[in-house]
DNA sequence: TGTCTACCTGCAAATGATTTGCAATAAGGG
DNA sequence: CCCTTATTGCAAATCATTTGCAGGTAGACA
C-alpha cells in the first residue's frame, strides 16, 4: 500500500472521527498525524513539534485529542516524557517496547501474555477491566561493543 | 520481629552503606526510612514529607541516594509522580503493582513471570541485562459498586 | 459566496514534580 | 574540641505539560 493511501486512510478516519465529535479537521491535526505515520516507534511530544510549524502546546492539544479518538497511542517509558504513536484503524495499539538504558534504541515486542494474566489478576483481587503497561529496558548490542 | 527490631537493622544497614560511600547519617535519612517502614504500600516524595519535618529538597535528595545505595525502591505509576518502598536486605524489590484508576487504590502482586521472558526477549534482540517494569490497572471492587 | 458561531490556534503565563546553586550548619574522624 | 566535607534549607531554575485569553478559521447554512 502506497504512502499517499495510507495518508488517504488516516485522512478519512480523522474526518469520520472528528465530525461525530462535533470538532475540526486543522492542519496541525492532519499534520501530526502524517509525522506519526513515517515512523515505527513512538515519538515525544517535542519530536513531533519540530517536524512541524505549529505551537507546541497545540501539539499537545492535538495528541490529547487523537489519543481520545483512538487515533494514536500513549506510551510511557517511565523517562517522564510520553511517547506517542499512531494507532491502525481497529487497533488498540497494545504492545510493548525494549529500550536501551544508554542510547534509548527502541525495539518493538509485538508478543504480549495479556489475556490469562490480566483477567487471572482481575479475578483473585476482585478488579475489573484490567489492563497493564510493560516496557523492557537493556543494553543493546551497539552499546554492549562500547 | 518487633516495630524496634526492624528499626535497629534499619539503620544498621544504612550506617554500614553509608559509611562505605562517605555518606553521613543524618536525621532526614533515619526518618524517612521510619516513615516508609510503616507503609506497606509505595509513597510518593510529598506523602513523605508530610510526615517529616525537613525540607521537600531534602527528601528528594535522601531518597535519591538511598535508592542508589539499595535501600528504597522507585515505582512509576504513569501519573508523573514516583513512589518509593522501602526494601529488605538482599532484596530487589522487584514486584508489581494492581492500581484503581478511580481512588488509586494499591493492590501488592508479588509474581512475576520474570525470567524467562525477560532472558528470552534479551536472546531474541541481543540485548543485555533485560529489566522491565509492569503495573496493572483496573477498577477495584470498591469502585465498581459505587 | 458571505455570514455566523463554535471550535482552534498562538502566545504567554501557570502548574506540578523534581533539581540545583549557594550560604549556613552539622557529622564524625583525629 | 576542631576541622574538613557532606548535608540542609531556601529560593530559584528546569522540564514536561496545561491553561487563559484574544484573535483566527472550519464548516454549516443562507
Ligand atoms: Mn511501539
Ligand atoms: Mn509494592
Ligand atoms: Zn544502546
Ligand atoms: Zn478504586
Amino acid at each position: 500500500m502506497a504512502a499517499h493511501t495510507h495518508t488517504r486512510q488516516n485522512l478519512a478516519e480523522l474526518t469520520a472521527r472528528l465530525r461525530q465529535r462535533d470538532r475540526r479537521i486543522t492542519g496541525p491535526r492532519q499534520l501530526i498525524l502524517d509525522v506519526l505515520r513515517r515512523e515505527e516507534h513512538p515519538l515525544t511530544a517535542k519530536e513531533i513539534h519540530e517536524q512541524l510549524d505549529c505551537d507546541l502546546a497545540t501539539v499537545y492539544r492535538s495528541l490529547r485529542l487523537l489519543e481520545e479518538m483512538a487515533m494514536v497511542k500513549r506510551f510511557d517509558f517511565g523517562d517522564g516524557t510520553a511517547r506517542f504513536e499512531l494507532l491502525g484503524q481497529n487497533d488498540d495499539g497494545h504492545h510493548h517496547h525494549l529500550v536501551c538504558r544508554e542510547c534509548s534504541t527502541v525495539v518493538e515486542i509485538g508478543e504480549c501474555f495479556r489475556g490469562n494474566l490480566e483477567s487471572r489478576i482481575a479475578q483473585e483481587h476482585g478488579f475489573a477491566s484490567v489492563s497493564h503497561r510493560l516496557e523492557f529496558f537493556g543494553i543493546c548490542p551497539e552499546c554492549q561493543a562500547n
